[in-house]
DNA sequence: AAGGCGGGGCT
DNA sequence: AGCCCAGCCTT
């Protein structure tokens, strides 16, 4: 088993990373998972792809990207639509803000870049709802920029193969750079993220089936030394009422999708079983992030979905 | 640096 | 019954 490289001397031999980049996109040649968003080149659908798969399953985002991408196919088409159609779009996903957000980057899209996705990777990150990973992704998926797309993957698979103990984010980017290839960086790009969704899994990884096999330090720690597991941030106890308040207001952004468009929905119809002050505290955090609209009602304060 | 934000799949 | 998922934004 040959000694896994300290990420310095990895970022300077410039041959270690050509083998390593030959297995794994040979690797991936014959394993890549058949997501539907792959198959498209278009930085538009790649960049609402990605939006969509942040926290959230990549087979499932691709389900809704299907859907959502007939419905909208280009910047302008989603920039004209009405919030509303878009959050009903939407439906299913969760973090609702993520519809929002690509609503007002389709708009700052056609407004500032003439309706075409940015290449440059600070315009993309200005965009609303797209940070360090999504940037970077976009930039090496839909045109073929040489930067690396670090999200929960490839931190763990990097983090595993290269590293003793968890780097910190600067180091971990410089290495993720450092390997992206000349030639491929959108395939290099899916490769390394279907080798943590696939093989180097958070629990049970399948180190006899992964690429990096031969140069990876978690694979050949012996027995009973430290493992790094997680990579990302650590995870607190969430306490029951913070799910609970997530749960009503996924509930309650569900009643609205169903209403017909501008239809406003009192309070009190919404109350029904909920506390008073859940529904009230919900519904503001709901209109301040700008996922419904308010008004005074005659019996109550009423909600519904932005028609702008 | 920490907390909020969904819904579904997997173990 | 937890834990996790192609993160981002606000405080």
């Amino acid at each position: 088993m040959a000694v896994a490289p300290v990420p310095e001397a990895l970022v300077r031999d410039a041959r270690a990373r050509t083998r390593i980049r030959r297995r794994v996109l040979d690797w991936y040649a014959r394993t890549a998972r058949p997501l539907a968003f792959r198959e498209t080149s278009d930085p538009w659908a790649i960049l609402v792809s990605e939006v969509m798969a942040q926290q959230t399953q990549a087979a499932r985002a691709a389900e809704a990207w299907t859907r959502f991408m007939a419905a909208y196919p280009t910047p302008a088409s989603l920039a004209a639509a009405s919030s509303a159609d878009v959050l009903r779009a939407w439906r299913g996903l969760g973090y609702n803000r993520r519809a929002i957000a690509l609503q007002r980057a389709a708009r700052v899209i056609v407004d500032e870049h003439g309706g075409r996705v940015p290449s440059d990777l600070e315009a993309l990150q200005r965009l609303p709802g797209i940070g360090p990973y999504s940037a970077r992704a976009v930039a090496a998926l839909a045109f073929g920029r040489h930067v690396g797309a670090v999200d929960t993957n490839v931190r763990r698979v990097l983090g595993r193969a290269f590293f003793d103990e968890p780097p910190d984010a600067g180091t971990l980017q410089a290495l993720a750079d450092a390997l992206v290839p000349r030639r491929q960086p959108g395939l290099w790009t899916h490769a390394v993220m279907d080798i943590g969704a696939t093989v180097c899994r958070i629990r049970a990884p399948h180190c006899d089936a992964c690429p990096l096999r031969s140069w990876c330090a978690y694979a050949a720690a012996p027995a009973g030394s430290v493992r790094v597991g997680r990579l990302g941030r650590a995870t607190g106890n969430v306490p029951a009422f913070a799910a609970l308040s997530r749960w009503l207001r996924g509930r309650i952004l569900d009643r609205l999708r169903d209403l017909g468009d501008g239809a406003w929905l009192a309070f009190d119809d919404v109350i029904g079983l909920h506390d008073t002050t859940a529904v009230a505290v919900a519904l503001r955090g709901l209109a301040g992030e700008g996922l419904v609209e308010l008004r005074e009602g005659n019996r109550s304060p009423e909600a519904r979905l932005p028609t702008g």
